[in-house]
DNA sequence: TGAGCTAAGTTGGCAAAACCAACTCAGAAC
DNA sequence: GTTCTGAGTTGGTTTTGCCAACTTAGCTCA
């Protein structure tokens, strides 16, 4: 086996460190982004990412084994088998951080037309984006948010 | 030049690509992790990632190249001039793609002993998570939300 | 005055990962 | 039975990352 599923990421007690042990390598969020919008098969992620073939295969099944995508095959009539590559609830639920990603280079990054793609709602078009939500289901400021530490955090390191 | 700052992406339409031009190297997540939690020194990253120092030097001055961190020096009383490293406003926006992942790794990704860190309202302690937003401040479900093509969209590849 | 300490890096050699082109393999079409 | 296409694999080169050692500057203390 050439490929290592990536680093000693996946064992951190950090979630942010454990996602980008799955997600973070070089492609994985762009595959994602392919998926999202229905790519499903390899050679259509190969031809929209101009992705070097054995980078991949290798994208593809760490995304399979973490159980963000699924490999199944299946037969169109009059072709033969094929494999196709389905996000799992599990992957389509990365659609919020590709999103905020997004999001964040709409703003940040600008490109001078403006931005190819907006975020809506699908029963009346009304614009849709990312933020942080209370208990209640109303947003929350930025500024009014903090990150706690739990007693699983690790104390001595 | 050793380093070039990262590829093409920089340069797609893609808002998604761009933000990981910036963002999308190994190492870079993780240095904002600590930054958004306080670290602002180089041997603080140093410390909390085990990262190697050259390659801490070139994330670093990226992130400082594309306004998400500033390098200014300081000084405390009785101590030579030193840098620190500050996440600038844009820099602090991305607490919302780092939560993200942080939620989706939470979720599909557990680690045995529970979360380790919450995410919270900072006047109440009210548990706060990332969601989807329609114009009023209300939540929208996941599978309400789609993404549409502008006119910027590019029609020829 | 100069020896040691620390922060913030740089440099050089080695190993791992990515890139590219060419090749394989299987079934369908011709 | 030759060609075509999708889904990869293989081999060689280049880039990137990793590690240890070194550098530089200013402070402290003898």
């Amino acid at each position: 086996m050439l490929f290592m599923a990536s680093s000693k990421l996946i064992d951190s007690s950090c979630s942010i460190a454990r996602s980008l042990g799955v997600l973070g390598e070089r492609w994985t969020l762009l595959i994602l982004r392919e998926a999202l919008t229905g790519a499903t098969r390899f050679a259509e992620f190969r031809a929209a990412l101009g992705i070097a073939p054995d980078v991949l295969a290798d994208r593809l099944s760490t995304l399979v084994e973490y159980g963000v995508m699924t490999r199944e095959p299946y037969q169109e009539p009059g072709a033969r088998v094929r494999e196709a590559y389905r996000l799992t609830e599990a992957g389509r639920e990365l659609q919020l951080a590709l999103w905020s990603l997004q999001q964040w280079g709409d703003k940040h990054l600008p490109w001078p037309d403006g931005p190819t793609m907006l975020r809506r709602r699908c029963t009346d078009g009304a614009a849709v984006h990312v933020g942080y939500i209370d208990e209640q289901g109303h947003e929350v400021r930025a500024g009014d948010t903090q990150a706690v530490r739990t007693a699983a955090y690790p104390s001595a390191d």
